[in-house]
DNA sequence: TAGATTGTTAATCGATTAACAATC
DNA sequence: TAGATTGTTAATCGATTAACAATC
């Protein structure tokens, strides 16, 4: 990897998707890949994906591209995808159980091994497999099993508290999925999935459809 | 609305955020906010804000700030919050059970009517109330009901195939939870939820902060 | 060698931020 | 009036794209 190179951020979230290019490419039989076909598949300019791909650290060769297996595991190496850490989601509800069940992440270096409520209910039932914990024992479990990461999918109401607790309870990274930008210490990452933010710009864009027809503003994903 | 202005993306998607702050400063009584404290609340420069606010059509006063209903008028109407729209869930798995019982949608110009599935075990159970249909009768429901929208939640491998039946059957706009890149014809909009490119983002920064401790460059959400 | 493709430097573009004038 | 806050123009910043040299 270059350690000169700046991995921007824009270029994380580009990754995952040339992985799943090269995924494809492989599954072709393809042993190289050119840095105009994954712009092609994606959308992009050739320029970027060599750009990105430089700050990978992966060399190509003129007239032949880069080598496909070589470029999936320094996306792995990067994204940590190599080695799978031990997730907890808190808040069992709807959408805590739906990834739970979500088995996209198991092979992306997120493991989800349990879950916690605060509800008497749900405690002690299961998720696709995971056992529910009482919020109270989160501190405990955290340490007991080494757990840096939580996925949190409270009500809104809950959201700040929770995470207080979290924090608390020793986790560093918190996937936040409901609407609140959560107010945390210096020292612990958040990062939100912001479906508002999204569906916000799906409106936008289909409200641009329906309002001026056939001018073909439409973004092609 | 000033048609001069451009309305940029990264815009939209700070909408929702100023909107939550404002339902928080209406609830503690206040008519008027400044940039400064919309900005403070949710760690943006207040220049950024007033921008933001112009763009939206809304002036503010000198030594007063912003009328919060105003604001909130404008905002909802840009975004379309004012008038529901109805929706399709294509996928009644997990997470499309998931979104068809998250209520935040619901206040937020998005209506879930229905869901479609091809499994026969689904097709006409219910989830959160929302009847399942079988993805044959799409097109017919579609008509009848006039949507527009449909949240694609089917597993990776359907999911271009489910695309196509969708824009075949009428849809203008998929709200895209696959991790695929979905090809479609130039006047559909395609917004894509890509969990990879967070959770990529997510353990970057937990990457970051575990590799060198102290250097408080944790990103605070 | 000729030609395709990489890799790099410079130009462009868009969004954010700084500076400051306008206004109540 | 003085001072806080808006609104606007210019500067900065970062990411993307263009141009082109390097290389196999």
């Amino acid at each position: 990897m270059n350690p000169n190179q700046v991995i921007s951020l824009p270029m994380i979230k580009r990754l995952p998707l040339y992985f799943r290019v090269l995924e494809k490419v492989e599954e072709q039989g393809a042993l190289t890949v050119s840095s105009a076909v994954i712009a092609e598949e994606l959308g992009l300019e050739p320029v970027q994906v060599r750009k990105d791909l430089a700050a990978l650290g992966v060399v190509g060769q003129p007239r032949i591209g880069f080598e496909v297996s070589k470029l999936m595991g320094a996306i792995r190496a990067l994204l940590g995808w190599d080695n799978s850490r031990d997730v907890f989601i808190i808040g069992a509800g709807n959408l805590g159980a739906a990834l739970a069940g979500y088995n996209v992440f198991k092979s992306h270096g997120m493991n989800i091994v349990a879950a916690f409520d605060t509800d008497p209910e749900k405690i002690g039932q299961e998720i696709h497999g995971k056992m529910i914990f009482d919020m109270e024992r989160l501190w405990e479990l955290v340490h007991r099993m080494h757990v840096h990461i939580g996925i949190l999918t409270v009500p809104v109401d809950a959201a700040q508290r929770t995470a207080e607790l979290m924090v608390n309870a020793g986790i560093r990274a918190i996937w936040n999925f409901t609407p609140v930008k959560l107010t945390v210490p210096e020292n612990i990452v958040v990062e939100r999935v912001d479906l508002l933010a999204s569906l916000a710009v799906l409106t936008r864009g289909l409200r641009k459809l329906l309002d001026v027809p056939g001018t073909g503003e439409a973004k092609i994903e």
